[in-house]
DNA sequence: TTCCGATGTTGACGGTGTAAACTTCAAAAG
DNA sequence: CTTTTGAAGTTTACACCGTCAACATCGGAA
């Protein structure tokens, strides 16, 4: 039941994973401004300190969830893509804008983490790595759709992300006006994205 | 020199407006992360606890503080349309999506407080105000563009907002991978908007 | 069997926001 | 002109936080 991929904790059992698991828990369930590193210590059961040994900063606790979303994020947006009825490059990028909308809404707290948290991403290789994949898997969407000749594949998928970083951020944050229906929103911005991106002087 | 607009300082000559100037600058210097009530009243040279007569708690300063940024925010978003030399409706919106993002690259901390920071906007008057009339500003903006008389304007306008407010999102949090020409991204985003927002079928 | 070092605990330090009790003093009230 | 009042500011205190240093524990290597 009990894994131990890089450290291996000694006296309580497992407590790295056991840190992980309840910072993630505690972050679903308090969000990202009354994130504790003593809280998580609390939920493992053990003293406020204990962490220190796994984790020199609350910053490094949090690059591991964050990494740790990044590769279920990853994971989630290659099945919607391919989960595409149409088959279709277009079909693929507008499904993965759909997933990327709906982890952010699923996952609120640990997108913020992920896309919006102040925090060095060199420190940990494992979260360089997971969202250095993220990147690459858009891009690649990109590419498929406006054609891998382009000169512009960063500024466009750049686009991309920008568009549904923003629909992501604005639900999360509640920032858009009451009546506003969030389906249409994400339906209609992602319908016109293909077209966008292709741009109007292509050849 | 001293204005005294809703509240009265008394002792100290005008702690209130004191108080909006020195976090202002505190917030410009530091960032939202490292924002501190004690720190903004050392800056106006009063005790810790001196605050406490102006605002309720230090997110009533942060309240105050975006309000204000929305006033500046909302005035150059209209001079940047107005300065539109096309004189178009198309080229009105591109200069006010140009003009969204070059205010949050120019004070990114205030940006972040007003459009993410978690607060209460019921709690303060002039904000919620001044917040709304952001929003009828992009409404306006985006009416004029598609025609007054669709359904879809209040869809239309938040996937407008969306895309500037994840541009800005992504410069501001240096998200975008190195080699990104951030003029080129706002460029070709901005110029495939009036069209994407018309949408393929209407009449 | 001994010893070592990683793991966990305890206590402390400086920092924060906020609340309550106290002091000061300009202006209204008599 | 004197008195009183209450807003403005200070001091003190509390409960948190992250982090550090000193100490205790104990499994496994020597």
């Amino acid at each position: 039941m009990k894994r131990k991929p890089e450290p291996k904790p000694y006296h309580h059992g497992d407590l790295y994973e056991t840190l992980v698991k309840a910072g993630t828990e505690l972050l679903r369930e308090e969000g990202l401004e009354n994130f504790t590193l003593r809280e998580c210590a609390r939920r493992a059961g053990v003293s406020h300190a204990a962490p220190k040994n796994h984790f020199a900063s609350v910053e490094d606790l949090l690059c591991e969830i964050a990494a740790r979303g990044f590769d279920q994020f990853v994971a989630e947006l290659d099945a919607a893509a391919d989960s595409d009825p149409a088959h279709s490059t277009d079909g693929r990028l507008i499904a993965m804008g759909r997933a990327y909308v709906a982890f952010a809404r699923v996952n609120p707290a640990i997108y913020l983490l992920m896309f919006r948290h102040a925090q060095a991403f060199t420190k940990s290789d494992h979260l360089q790595a997971a969202s250095h994949a993220a990147w690459v898997q858009l891009e690649t969407g990109v590419a498929a759709v406006i054609g891998p000749k382009r000169d512009d594949v960063l500024s466009r998928a750049a686009h991309v992300w920008a568009l549904v970083h923003g629909i992501a951020s604005l639900i999360i944050d509640r920032r858009l006006p009451g009546p506003i229906d969030f389906e249409q929103v994400i339906a209609q911005s992602l319908a016109s994205l293909p077209a966008a991106i292709r741009g109007v002087g292509t050849s």
